[in-house]
DNA sequence: GCTTGTGTGCGCGTTTATGCGCGTTAGATT
DNA sequence: AATCTAACGCGCATAAACGCGCACACAAGC
C-alpha cells in the first residue's frame, strides 16, 4: 500500500467516524502507531484533519468544540454535513461569480463543488483558496490582514475589495442561527467581512447543521430573513416550517 | 512496445486502480523501475498523473500534503542560501512595513526573520502568508487571482492594493539577473506585481544565489540598479565588484 | 560507414519511510 | 493535589525508494 493511499484512508476514516484513535488506525491499516502518529502530523499540517491527544478528529469538530475528547462520537453530524454540502454545491450555476465564506463547513463544501464553465470563486480564506485552486477552480482571494487562528482575511483591504465585487451567489457558515438575533459569529472583524460580502451577493445561502439553530454568538452579521438556510438533521418544527429553511 | 504506448498504459492503469506502485508497473510492463520512474516523472510534469513516493496516484485522488520542513530540508545543503537569508533577515528593522515577494528563496527567508516590535509583513503569496502567520508575524495578504502553480496573487486587485501601501523595505527573488537586462522573471503577471511592489518600497533587496547572474528570463521587472543584491557563492568578478552587490 | 541522438538498464550514493526503544508529557483516577 | 497509565515525541537503525551519471543499444541522418 502506498503511503499516499494510507493518508487518504485515514482522512476518509476520520471524516466518516468523526474521530478515531491511533490504535484503531494502526490496526486497520497494518502499520505501527508510530507511523500513524507521523501520518496524523502530516495531515494536521495540511489541514486535512485535526490531530488531538489519542487520535484525530475531523476539522469542523475540532473547531466547534475545542475541548472535546475522543470519548463521544456522534457521527450523525458528519453524514448530515455531507448531504448539506452536496445540496448546496448543486446550487452553483455556470458562468457565475461565487463567494465562499471561511469556516469549516464551507471548506467541506469546496470538495463538492462541480466543475462548471466560467465560474469564478472568491473567498476570504487562504486555506479555502488553496483548496479551490487545488481542485482546478478559478480562484480569487480577498486581500487584508491574515488572522492566524482561522486563516481568514479581515480589515479595510478585504472590505474595500468586496465593495468592487457583485456575486451571483454565496455560501456562509454561522456559529449561531436564531429567528430573533439572526446569524451570529464570535469575531467582530470576521462578522464585518461576512456582512459586507452578503450585501454584494444576489442569492445568499447559509449552510449549517441542525445544532446551530437557537444558538446566539456575540456578533450579528445578518438578519434571519437575509439568507436561505440549508440544513439537515433534527431541526425544531419552528424553524423547519420557515420558508427560507431547506432541510435535506 | 513504443515508449508512448507505455506512457498511455501507465496512465490507464493509474486511472483504473487509483494508485499503483513502481514495482507493479515495472512488472506489468516488462521494464525496470528506473524507466518507470522516468515515465512517472514525465507524466507528472504533463499533469496526467501525480507522482508520489513509491508510485503514482490519479490526479483526483492526489491531495497535496505538503510538508514544508521536508521541502526545506531537501536543499538544506545549500548553505549559500542559508547565509543569504540570514544576512537578508538581519536587514529588517523594528517598526517597519516589509514586503515579501513570492518564490522559494523568499520562503526560506521567512524562517530567518526575527521577531521585532511592530513589524508588519505584506506578501503576494498565500503560502508565504501562512508561514508568516505560523511564525507569529503580523501578516497582510494582497488580494487578487490565485495562480495555482506558484500560489501567488496577481491581477488588478493585487496591484490596486499595492498602490495604497508604502514599504520601508522589501525582498524579491529573481529568475534572471543581468547588468544589461536587469531583473527578469518568466511570468508577465507576476512581473507586474514585482514591478509595482518595488515602486512602493524604499529599500529594495533581491536575494539570489550565484547561479542567476547572467541569466535572462522573458519579462523584466526592474533595472539592475534598482535593488541591492544579496548573494553568495562563486559570483563572477564583473558582478562582484559592483557596489549594489553584497556577497556573504 | 560514421555520427548523432534517444531510450533503457545498471551501479551507487543519497533520501525517505518505517519500526522500536526510551524518557517525557498529558489526561484520567483517586 | 497526588498518582497512575496511556499517549507522545525523539533518536536511531534498517530497508526500500530515489535520482544521477554512465554505458550500451539501436535508429535516423549525413
Amino acid at each position: 500500500m502506498l503511503a499516499e493511499d494510507r493518508l487518504n484512508a485515514i482522512v476518509s476514516m476520520v471524516q466518516r467516524a468523526g474521530s478515531v484513535t491511533v490504535p484503531e488506525l494502526a490496526e486497520a491499516l497494518g502499520v505501527t502507531a508510530s507511523t500513524i502518529r507521523r501520518d496524523l502530523q502530516t495531515l494536521d499540517r495540511a489541514h486535512r484533519i485535526a490531530k488531538v491527544h489519542g487520535g484525530a478528529t475531523s476539522l469542523e469538530r475540532a473547531h466547534v468544540t475545542r475541548d472535546l475528547t475522543l470519548n463521544e462520537r456522534s457521527d450523525l453530524h458528519n453524514d448530515d454535513k455531507e448531504r448539506i454540502c452536496a445540496r448546496a454545491a448543486a446550487l452553483v450555476e455556470p458562468e457565475s461569480f461565487v463567494y465562499i465564506d471561511s469556516g469549516s463547513t464551507t471548506l467541506r463544501l469546496i470538495e463538492h463543488l462541480p466543475h462548471l464553465e466560467d465560474v469564478t470563486y472568491v473567498t476570504d480564506s487562504v486555506l479555502h483558496a488553496q483548496r479551490l485552486a487545488l481542485r482546478g477552480m478559478r480562484t480569487v482571494v480577498l486581500g487584508g490582514e491574515l488572522k492566524p487562528e482561522t486563516e481568514a482575511l479581515v480589515g479595510p483591504d478585504a472590505l474595500a475589495t468586496l465593495d468592487r465585487y457583485n456575486f451571483n451567489c454565496g455560501f456562509w457558515g454561522s456559529n449561531g442561527i436564531a429567528a430573533e438575533q439572526g446569524f451570529t459569529t464570535p469575531d467582530i472583524e470576521e462578522a464585518q467581512v461576512k456582512r459586507i460580502s452578503m450585501r454584494h451577493t444576489a442569492k445568499r445561502f447559509v449552510i449549517s447543521d441542525a445544532s446551530k439553530f437557537g444558538m446566539v454568538a456575540p456578533v450579528k452579521f445578518a438578519d434571519f430573513r437575509d439568507a436561505t438556510i440549508i440544513t439537515a438533521g433534527e431541526v425544531s418544527a419552528k424553524y423547519q416550517s420557515m420558508d427560507n429553511v431547506i432541510t435535506v
